[in-house]
DNA sequence: TGAAAAGTGTTGTTTAAACAACCTTTTTTT
DNA sequence: AAAAAAAGGTTGTTTAAACAACACTTTTCA
């Protein structure tokens, strides 16, 4: 009964609530000033991450399907994204012949530069806003995230 | 002009910028997973956020616009949430007299009532999915969140 | 081979997030 | 004390997220 009770005082206390509450917390706070950030390059964040996703794999294209698997939120709904960048022409929507299932997404020149000018400003700005001992703390913080993912690389 | 290439390259390797989009994706991860869980208490994650705060206070009520403050999303619509909340019967808002600008907001037995029940739930959803492991590396990664955004506690 | 299943994208709909504009009350300023 | 500024909430609007349903293509397998 004694111990009922002291569970019941605790579900405040959990240590992983804790530890959810308290990422989804920061990464808001980020999340934020990334979106403030990108703004005056036209970009949302979403739309940031999909130009990042594929960079890496550039000049290769990289199926609508495989960017859904890479992106952060795989929910939301990749075509109307893709549809959106496809717009400011910085990618380019090619239907596979070998599976007319498929669509390619090619990043174009316009959209890489995009994405260096965008990803330049915003290094700058986590450098004036990180502090030295927040900087330090990066890595192990990065693999953590990966441990906990249990993200390979 | 050898640097700037290697700058040019590096665009896509920025320690910050991996951090920050390593955050939101993790962030992104236990968002769904919570969100999944909460759907059977019919509650969303802002909502069990704002009854989470509201239990830190309680018996005693908090104005909104402190609810606003400690809210993971701050620019959420805290007052049609609030309402949401209320149609429930997880809140009362009561207007204050001694300033009549100020709505106080009550968590109610209903609510405190929900708000445990969904948190063992949740509490036992990240028992399940979290490894031993992963557990371990709680406590640091809540110390970093923590420090990296100048928290206090 | 033909039916069923799975894979890939698109579209529709409901809801909430983001942002701005506004209203009322209180505080400050002069 | 009146005007201006600030604080606290509410409401309106646009956009995107979430989810489901659908259409088409390919693969599987009986």
């Amino acid at each position: 009964m004694y111990v009922k009770d002291k569970q019941q005082e605790n579900y405040l206390n959990d240590k992983n609530l804790r530890l959810a509450m308290g990422i989804l917390s920061i990464s808001s706070h980020f999340a934020h000033l990334m979106t403030l950030a990108l703004r005056r390059f036209n970009l949302t964040l979403p739309q940031f991450n999909v130009l990042r996703i594929l960079a890496h794999y550039a000049p290769l294209p990289l199926p609508l399907y495989k960017i859904t698997e890479e992106m952060i939120d795989k929910n939301s709904n990749t075509s109307r994204l893709i549809d959106k960048l496809e717009q400011k022409q910085f990618v380019i929507k090619q239907y596979s012949s070998n599976d007319r299932r498929v669509v390619n997404i090619y990043l174009t020149e316009i959209g890489k530069a995009k994405l260096m000018e965008a990803s330049e400003h915003l290094e700058l700005d986590f450098e004036n806003k990180l502090t030295t001992s927040e900087k330090k703390e990066t890595e192990k913080l990065l693999a953590l995230l990966k441990s906990l993912k249990g993200e390979k690389e």
